[in-house]
DNA sequence: ACCCGCTAATAATGCGCATTATCGAATTGA
DNA sequence: TCAATTCGATAATGCGCATTATTAGCGGGT
């Protein structure tokens, strides 16, 4: 039998008060021209600590506005091993910055998945609305979802650089176009002039963006690209040979270890012969494996980012005041995208040209 | 230009009917005596459908209604490395169960997390009333949190046995006795006569139950218990050899990997020499570590139960009807306190006793 | 004409809290 | 002495929804 909860009013019974005295003297307020005597003060202090009473905080967020609740989105199922390797690293940084922000997050798992995808549904978007803001990760192509999105104002930042509708999508992604030109200098500087970019070619904005760089670096530095596109490993290898190349990029999903094992098995060491620089961390990090050349992506603080924006786009929403009774003043457009740099790694694939 | 939320009253007004008749509609309840006609109904769902109206769930929660989210409140950190190894294998059966039962999950982030360790303070607590119910991960022994929980008569399930103030709190747990039992019974079963445990002893509840098992097993057989308590490999290692003891029972907390190492270093082959059953999963999969033989904790169905049980228990709250507007009903005792088998697993370091 | 029964909907209320408007009494100022 | 000010607190309202009580309209039976 349900043992109904104590209330404010109950406090104020108590306490010989009314109801609304109990709320300033528990919200320290006393908004414009209200005063509590000391006295009273104590006498509803103690009927709180008598009846043991804790707010509602459904009520309170009736009343207030927010929930302080972000949503999270994954489209793939979030937690099993495989997606546990790609999301945990962003998730490690969103629930930090959750915690930081005194805020829960909420994980639309009500979402019916359909061959192993999520679906935001017309269900899925009811379920939104609990959150003060959503983030969302992984590809989605939708091109009606996102177009709800901005329709209904929902607050929402996506983890990943958008391309296509780019100027009206907040995100937050890694600036893989700066990261890849970089490690090209890099080849560059220790003497490599026939540089391939090996990985097949697809329309993903992470790729899209490292053969955009890789293009770039070359050309300014007056080099020819040579791209290496067979999905087979071995054969792959071949063609580093048959060029004559005396480095490649590679991405992390193009199986980067099996490619160096071919090229040994070759005769071709590594970096001794071939340099290859590794576009972002290895995909499932063997133990025992190469330590990499190239760049890493910063997914944790990627996490962290893309919580704060959405956090403060998230309070401008609703009736919402913030904690303080402030509303949320507007997000500059400037921070509504960002790009994080990722950082260089030093490892042992890359040498001087031979 | 903070975007106000759609209301049934918007609704209604687009529809021209009053807010009760949207509430009515969306829930397809009529209850006693109420009646909708089928054009009206036509007019509110078009309301509804180009409004993009969503139900606030707050709102709805207050109103005495479910709202369809479960909580997840775990005692550290969720999604580090170290953490998400061990909280991973339960979160894959949350989110299943979550997925299947149409509910979403909440993380309770905003707990403040002190020396490492989350702490459900009164601001904490506050935050548990938006979802249905709660799931609780992890050791916690502060008497007044479980004596608020038991007061405040809200939904919550433990994942993992209680024993303490068992009768009263509702978990999922392992049957670690009954587990234990069955590993000395394999290893007398294979002519061992001399069988050690070796571990710290903890007052966990796991400990706890693995020693009962294990002392319980012996007593049964006629045999000796031998307790290996130093919390130092070597010595430990040394102590096995000092008692004679052809097999041993060890938690994988207790590091197994090691002791193992340190076994072999004094010329005990595993399992040749020493049999070493490991009473659950290692901790940290070491790759190219050993094939334990043992049992292993069924933690994707313990979170997968769990989610159920709560799921049935947060169904009987508030003034809860579920989605098909019955109410739940009362969950028998029985099944409050479910112990599910450790499955035993057959990998290299049992042998026949030398 | 009048009551009955039935359909189709609305008005009204409460959930627990935050907040605003309001009020009475005590004190001050001139 | 009377208006003005300050102090201390309360009444009232709304947040968005579920739910209960109530009303309005209408055809049929006697």
């Amino acid at each position: 039998m349900p043992r109904r909860r104590i209330t404010q009013t109950d406090v104020a019974a108590m306490a010989g008060v009314s109801q609304a005295t109990v709320s300033f003297v528990l919200n320290g307020n006393t908004p414009a021209g209200v005063r509590i005597g000391e006295e009273t003060r104590q006498r509803v202090l103690d009927a709180i600590r008598i009846t043991g009473y804790t707010a509602n905080p459904v009520a309170q967020r009736l009343a207030g506005g927010l929930t302080q609740i972000l949503g999270v989105f994954t489209y793939e199922a979030t937690f099993p091993r495989a997606s546990r390797d790609f999301y945990g690293p962003f998730l490690v940084g969103i629930e930090h910055a959750a915690e930081r922000l005194g805020v829960d997050l909420l994980l639309f798992t009500s979402a019916p998945a359909v061959g192993g995808r999520r679906q935001l549904t017309r269900d899925g978007w009811q379920r939104l609305g609990v959150a003060d803001g959503c983030l969302l990760l992984g590809q989605h192509e939708d091109r009606g979802e996102l177009q709800h999105l901005l329709d209904t104002n929902y607050p929402f930042v996506f983890i990943g650089k958008r391309g296509s509708d780019g100027g009206r999508l907040p995100y937050v992604g890694a600036d893989y176009v700066g990261a890849t030109v970089r490690q090209v200098d890099r080849l560059v500087g220790l003497g490599h002039e026939r540089i391939g970019y090996v990985g097949v070619r697809g329309t993903d904005q992470p790729t899209l963006d490292r053969v955009e760089g890789y293009r770039k670096a070359l050309k300014a530095r007056g080099l020819a690209t040579v791209f290496v596109e067979s999905d087979d490993v071995a054969a792959a290898a071949d063609e580093i040979g048959a060029r004559s190349l005396t480095a490649v990029v590679v991405a992390p999903e193009n199986h980067p270890e099996e490619l160096a094992d071919e090229l040994e098995r070759r005769g071709s060491r590594v970096p001794d012969a071939v340099s290859v620089l590794l576009l972002g961390q290895p995909h499932h990090p063997r133990r025992g494996g190469r330590r990499w050349s190239g760049f890493s992506v910063p997914r944790e603080e990627m996490g962290v980012r893309a919580l704060h924006l959405l956090s403060r786009l998230a309070a401008g929403d609703g009736n919402g005041r913030d904690r303080d009774g402030r509303r949320g003043a507007a997000v500059p457009d400037a921070e509504l995208h960002q790009l994080l740099p990722c950082p260089d790694v030093d490892g042992a694939t890359a040498a001087a040209a031979p």
